[in-house]
DNA sequence: GATCTACTGACACAGTCGTTTCAGTAGACG
DNA sequence: CGTCTACTGAAACGACTGTGTCAGTAGATC
């Protein structure tokens, strides 16, 4: 049998578990080979007998991310979602975003994102307008039924996923939690009508 | 005299010029002397020499790409500024982000602050917390006087700044103008209160 | 003509890249 | 025992990387 694609094997997970960690230290972008191989403890050679390809190995890694976005996802989706509604459906997503623990996976994100922005063929092709779909849906399923398929529902669900990325590159940027947080809560309801309004 | 630092000549600017058009079209990222060499019709002993580096060439084209930003924000800048308001503001910033022309710009700005959160070092050293600096002055400016220095100030600029870069990058994954243009527009004043709201 | 500056071409260096080839080893199963 | 599957080590391939070395050439200035 030919090494062509991948293989979901035991040991495939343990070293894509361990590679994930190094990604998430060292980035996607100059992942290489050897240097990972080192790192994980294994060789060139079984990376790509695992993944076939380095291009299999940094898809691996991108799904693998993507697991760990779904774990936040989860509980939004679940139970009566559309309970939840908008606004809270964003505080909710924004304490996820700023908690430092994930901070290492939301760059990694950012990097994906971009990268798949400026290539769109390859490892990363779609990354970008998936993430995108994936979130609308998520908040869709937060609004109440009668707002979800309206004109006017898409483009609230649209600004709270803007308000929520915009938010996080600047929390990415500059670390300043107190200032990125107050911006986000002022959109949910911190004290009357939201926006950067005119005096 | 040591080649070491870069100089200002008329070779050099033109050089950089179409070196600038071709990281526009090919990225930053995976940069590398040879083909940009021959793309500019030059080589690359040549751009060692007047970049001195191949992080010279990058730092170049990332402060070339920021002139082309200051040709947006100069407008912002000059005159009465502070008459303009936050909502005017955005909604000019937004129309000049959602213009297609200006997408390469806009994608080579995504990567370079995507790159620049990962690897802070380099040449990409703090970019993207300069540019968070930077446009944060901008929108300032635009705000009343007796709003500006107040925490609710900050807040609505960042907010104001969180959504015009969330919304670009929606855009730039998926490019559909309307629906997130609707959704800027929302924020700015489009009908009444602004914001995801509940129903 | 001599000299100096700005720029350029050709080529080599050492290193890293993804990938391949060949040759294994350890364990399960017959 | 033999055989099959899963995995691994060592080494090499050609291509490409940034950079350095040496030797130029065109034009201005004295």
């Amino acid at each position: 049998m030919t090494e062509e694609s991948t293989r979901p094997s035991a040991r495939r997970t343990e070293l894509l578990e361990a590679a994930y960690a190094y990604a998430l230290e060292h980035g996607l972008t100059d992942l290489s080979l050897r240097p990972v191989a080192a790192a994980v403890g294994s060789s060139p050679r079984v990376l790509m007998f695992l993944f076939g390809n380095k291009d299999g190995l940094v898809r691996a890694l991108l799904a693998r991310a993507r697991a760990d976005e779904v774990a936040l996802v989860e509980p939004l989706r679940d139970r009566q979602a559309e309970a939840i509604g908008l606004e809270a459906a964003v505080e909710r997503v924004w304490a996820w975003l700023a908690d430092p623990k994930h901070r290492p996976l939301l760059r990694l994100w950012a990097e994906a994102y971009a990268r798949s922005l400026v290539e769109p063929d390859g490892a990363w092709a779609g990354f970008a307008e998936a993430t995108v779909r994936d979130w609308l849906g998520v908040l869709a399923g937060c609004q109440p039924e009668n707002e979800r398929d309206t004109a006017d529902g898409v483009a609230r669900r649209t600004l709270a996923l803007a308000v929520l990325r915009g938010a996080l590159l600047d929390l990415l940027a500059t670390g300043e939690t107190e200032r990125v947080g107050a911006a986000v809560r002022g959109v949910t309801g911190g004290g009357g009508c939201a926006g950067p309004a005119t005096t």
